[in-house]
DNA sequence: CTGAAAGCGCTTACAG
DNA sequence: CTGAAAGCGCTTACAG
């Protein structure tokens, strides 16, 4: 990476000085102009002139130097838990389109690895790298950190709710803006789908059980079956982990009961998520169950995936661009006034698909 | 983001200076100390003072500074095509271990945002943000940039061996470094596969027709037709993109000829990639063809989600932690040496999984 | 082996 | 409205 030999041959950067020079003004006017500041505005051909010479050199400014002298990276870290999974491609879009909007840039970084890997962990919390960070929360083990990292850097979790672990060891009263949207109405949505459709007895396999998100998406559920004279039978409830592992686990665990109890099982289940959905999906084809004929899935989040699956799954999307998007006008708007952001609007939105289908 | 109100308190910065004058020495001593320079070695107990000093004080070097003196970042950009595919996330892993091992950070891009927005695409290629880039090739439109992304920052191509739109418009015989895995004996493998299998008319369902990567793969499997006295015949091969949707379209084309000509059909199909894959089980559910009975399918990649699909999908894994790594090897080795690094070890592996079945 | 000096390229008070 | 000066926090020649 020295530049030398029979590579490509780099350009020498151009300067600031450069463009200043060329245009014949000094390096703080030619600052001010690039950078739009109010004044400078009788100027008007001398600025024309600056942005001219900029153009022609092709000038980008050096963001290390500008860094140290604003005391600002322009970089916002967005921390998810897995980056493989389907999920948060939307928020990650409406992330940086907002991040864009006022000259951030978008860095994507992964929870696993950073929790791995203390030096990284320290370098892209403590290193002053970024500006602010969005970090995925619902996840055990990384909420008890995040008062650690939010003393560091400014930061708003997205997708979940203030979590009681969250005040990180003897860290005082630690407050962190949360933005995440209406969970209960999406499992509703979903309850209500299947309800439409005559089941009776519908399950849950579930996220971790702690997880603050994981309890409101149960909520809503309970919610909808309760206004249905219904309700969520503890045998017809598992939790795991928000992997497709988990799903096939939970539903391998559901059946081993309806194997035992000879009680009668629930004729439709819930997924925590779409991965738990695709593990469900997999499972019962491994158990013999036809989907949608024996049993109903319906998951939480719809993605690309969603429709490419045998048979398609049925899902609710949340308006995870639109997370994205008030996560960082929420990083952006301060510190000062931290606070919990629900997404109403706009509404969660059922995709029905094959996998769910009327009570024969 | 101010940091004021009534969010967490954030500790002031320490400072290089601040550690010294703790220590008792001068801030390029620390400097030099705590960067394990050579020097410093008859210092024993003054060394360790400062290390000692650093960690009591929390110290994290200002990368801001240290960029801008040292006109290096310590970040490498990885850029992919589809951040959402399970495809890529091995060859971070190897490339963000290899990156940390000499003290770089891995940063995230994705191709498409890079290529719709102009802005983010000169801040991150030309903006110095990075010290390397890695970026995954065989990609129309995005291939004849490299060139000019090259002439700007150092840059290895990953997954493709060079291609002639490579460069750019106008802009001489640069060069840039290739690292890729041996694709023909990945195809060859699932059509050895196949072979064993019994079935005697294998079909493709190809990524984009010019990639270089493609015609890698489909080389590997015409070369194991032929040994077998076969061939790849024409009306059973059909292009798109690395997409399940472009892979479900391929599969409807497919079909769509095997209704017309009544001349029969194949009876397995290798696929471009994993998620031409998906979209071939999923399309062919819907033609009602049963996988593996009436037709076999076997993907380019192992990922999560090749053993939760309905049926478990038959892949060939690649070394992509292992290209990770050597091309952030290769990148560090500096430019002056571009050449076409094609790993053969360690050698893909078979993954025979539910959708490849013995020929009826 | 260690320190005083210089400077990386910007932007921000401070003068005019 | 514009320029000369200062300085962000480091690291790298340069002296000693």
């Amino acid at each position: 990476m020295d530049g030398s030999g029979s590579g490509p041959v780099r350009r020498a950067a151009v300067r600031l000085s450069d463009v200043a020079r060329e245009a014949g003004v000094s390096a703080p006017l030619a600052s001010r102009v690039l950078n739009g500041h109010a004044s400078a505005r009788a100027a008007a051909e001398t600025k024309a002139r600056i942005l001219e010479v900029a153009e022609r050199l092709g000038y980008v400014p050096n963001v290390a130097a500008r860094s140290l002298r604003a005391s600002r990276t322009g970089l916002i870290g967005l921390v998810v838990h897995d980056l493989s999974s389907p999920i948060y491609l939307e928020l990650m879009r409406g992330a940086r389109a907002e991040a864009a909007a006022h000259q951030y840039f978008l860095v994507l970084g992964d929870i696993d690895e950073l929790l791995a890997d203390d030096e990284a962990f320290n370098i892209f919390v403590n290193g002053r790298r970024v500006d602010g960070l969005i970090v995925q929360g619902g996840h055990q083990g990384f909420d008890q950190r995040i008062g650690d990292i939010a003393r560091a850097v400014p930061t708003v979790v997205v997708n979940a709710p203030a979590s009681p672990d969250e005040t990180g060891a003897g860290s005082g009263s630690v407050t962190v803006s949360h933005v995440y949207p209406d969970e209960p109405s999406a499992t509703r949505l979903l309850t209500e789908h299947l309800l439409d459709l005559g089941h009776t007895r519908i399950g849950l396999v579930s996220g971790p059980r702690d997880s603050m998100t994981n309890r409101l998406r149960e909520k809503g559920i309970r919610d909808a079956l309760e206004e249905a004279g219904l309700g969520l039978r503890p045998e017809d409830l598992v939790f795991g982990d928000w992997s497709a592992d988990s799903g096939r686990r939970g539903l391998r665990v559901l059946a081993e009961r309806w194997h035992d109890e000879h009680a009668g099982r629930p004729t439709a289940l819930v997924a925590g998520n779409t991965l738990i959905g695709i593990g469900i999906l997999g499972a019962a084809a491994e158990e013999g169950l036809r989907v949608p004929q024996d049993l109903s899935v319906a998951a939480v989040h719809d993605t690309w995936i969603s429709e490419h699956l045998v048979p398609t799954l049925t899902t609710v999307s949340l308006p995870l661009h639109e997370v994205g998007t008030a996560a960082v006008r929420q990083l952006l708007a301060g510190s000062g006034s931290p606070r919990d952001v629900v997404l109403t609007e706009p509404r969660p939105v059922l995709h029905p698909r094959s996998s769910s289908a009327r009570l024969q």
